[in-house]
DNA sequence: AGCTCTTCCTGAAAGC
DNA sequence: TGCTTTCAGGAAGAGC
């Protein structure tokens, strides 16, 4: 489940490997990948891949024509992946666009993505700002200490607020359990009630955990593979994600939940207690 | 505004 | 064994 890590070691491996690169063709497996631009498919041919970058969970690829850029912005979702022919996945049917480029010696891109929560988008440059501005809050990496605090002064719960897009964007369900947890905050604390401590842990955190988890390459839980095929190791420093009936990794004595009415919260009941938080 | 619920989708795993 | 059901997950939209 690609987040913010898997979604910048993505970008940088097609940076590497893609920039410069002028594109034949795009092929798509199914029209319906494509959720906005699909009549500028036609544009795509004979541009050159200019930059690759990450924004949110998504890759947008800078693509010039004479003097016009254009963009191709990949939602990974779930189970969406970019990928060079050398990696190789389970199931080849769920491959739903395919860009080559005019030098041979360039690999293919594959976008693979079987239960296909993502799509494509081919947009203008004021397409792009649009689609940016109505989806993407600050960035985890870069925001500042400040930003943060004033983000979180709100009566929203805190880990549903670190995984709203619009407000930070980047932060998944696993990364949101691993960040609350080195925190020592509890999922359903109100974002508004945590004191400036708190908020200072928080922002450390998060930064050095997605920090790590890029250097690891992501976590690789059930399908995601870097666009080279290799696989993230960041979950082997998962501390609380899936651990739910294990002891707690602090040795407190208690012993990790599992929050049953949403979306899986893993949590240490003793160290993420809410009262720590506020 | 900010919840919850539903929809999208497929493969894995659990239940019978 | 073999079928059916449930679940997982991000994002968007409906409805309250």
């Amino acid at each position: 489940m690609p987040e913010l890590p898997e979604a910048e070691v993505t970008a940088s491996q097609l940076r590497a490997r893609l920039v410069g690169a002028v594109i034949a063709d795009i092929r798509l497996g199914r029209d319906d990948i494509v959720r906005e631009g699909l009549s500028s498919l036609r544009w795509f041919p004979g541009s050159v891949l200019r930059a690759v970058e990450r924004r949110g969970k998504s890759v947008v690829m800078d693509l010039q024509k004479d003097d016009e850029h254009r963009y191709l912005v990949a939602e990974l979702g779930m189970t969406g992946l970019l990928l060079f022919p050398a990696a190789r996945v389970r199931f080849p049917q769920h491959t739903h666009a395919v860009i080559t480029f005019q030098d041979p010696a360039r690999p293919p891109l594959r976008y693979w993505n079987p239960r296909r929560f993502g799509r494509l988008s081919l947009l203008d440059g004021p397409g792009l700002d649009r689609y940016l501005a109505r989806r993407f809050g600050c960035d985890p990496l870069t925001v500042t200490r400040q930003a943060l605090a004033r983000l979180l002064r709100c009566r929203r719960r805190l880990k549903p607020l670190l995984m709203h897009q619009q407000a930070i964007a980047g932060i998944g369900n696993i990364y949101a359990n691993e960040i609350l947890f080195r925190a020592g905050l509890h999922p359903n604390v109100i974002a508004g009630r945590l004191t400036s401590g708190a908020v200072d842990r928080l922002h450390d955190v998060m930064q050095s955990i997605l920090r790590e988890a890029i250097r690891c390459g992501g976590s690789s839980v059930k399908d995601y593979f870097a666009p080279d095929g290799s696989e993230g190791h960041y979950k082997e420093h998962h501390l609380v994600y899936a651990k739910a009936g294990l002891p707690c990794p602090n040795r407190c004595g208690a012993i990790i939940r599992r929050l049953q009415s949403e979306r899986s919260s893993f949590y240490c009941p003793r160290c993420q207690s809410r009262r720590r938080a506020s």
